[in-house]
DNA sequence: ATGCACCCTCGACCATACTCGAGGGCAAGA
DNA sequence: TCTTGCCCTCGAGTATGGTCGAGGGTGCAT
């Protein structure tokens, strides 16, 4: 049982377009053609297509998931540098995570601010103080007009 | 008390050249400057800047930055608006951590995978697997080579 | 007054990741 | 056989977010 280009479109969220620029790429050579040239995708080759899309959900750049698509080709043997490669990455994506945890949680200190019932009273005393810290250092006002 | 843009590329993770940009975008229009024309920094304005750090990382496009400043320079009267901007980026940050989490937990599936002492066994196992496919379908093997 | 380390703008260039149209082939049904 | 709806490649175009060099001004110390 295979899938055309189409058939994995809808069952993924690649585009046709991605799919075969992610070939182009070196992304896919796994993939085989039919008779007429055709790509042919199997159950197994969706697994990679899976795997792939973690890779590239959690930020991994398309030079990076090709290596390691390339290490695939090569079977067993290439089992440490596949678990290199993706430890490193591992070690990338918790850094992305903790610096985003920590940026939504100023942002959420943001919106608590413009959700208290002094919210105004809070902006407008910012806005003072950046103001007057331009005064202060004799530089003209930005916050008018 | 303010600081050259080279002094506030040295306590940030901008570069002189994204402050230049983002200026030329429009992220910085509360950037005063002194009488040569230079960039003059206030310590208010580092913490807007900041505040656009958090944006970033959390994967705001500029253009929506940009609405964000906007809103600021605007004063107190666009709370709302502020607040409805940040809510919906809030909600896409949550998808994206959701999205990052789970990705996260099949490549660390993975790296189990390649830790386990049958390793070898297993990857070849997915391997004889896929090829069985590519067989069943009278397709050539790309695993060869 | 000269040098050095800054600053400026403008516009070109780059990297990344798609996105799409043109031109053409294949396969099945009316 | 002809239309319809797929498929293909190639190469150009788009979107985003920088990055950089040229050309020129500023300001302080020697």
């Amino acid at each position: 049982m295979t899938y055309t280009i189409k058939e994995v479109a809808e069952r993924t969220d690649f585009s046709i377009y991605t799919l075969r620029y992610y070939d182009k790429a070196g992304l896919l050579p796994f993939v085989s053609r039919d008779a007429s040239g055709y790509r042919a995708f199997t159950d197994g080759d969706l697994q990679i297509l899976h795997t792939i899309a973690c890779l590239k959900d959690t930020g991994m750049k398309i030079a990076a998931i090709r290596q390691y698509v390339t290490y695939i080709m090569q079977g067993p043997s290439s089992i440490p540098q596949r678990k290199q490669l993706l430890e490193e990455h591992r070690q990338t994506v918790l850094h992305q995570q903790a610096v985003v945890a920590q940026s939504l949680k100023e942002i959420d200190f943001k919106l608590a601010m413009y959700s208290s019932p002094h919210a105004a009273e809070l902006v407008g005393l910012e806005l003072q103080t950046a103001k007057s810290q331009k005064r202060a250092s004799q530089l003209a006002d930005p916050f008018e007009g």
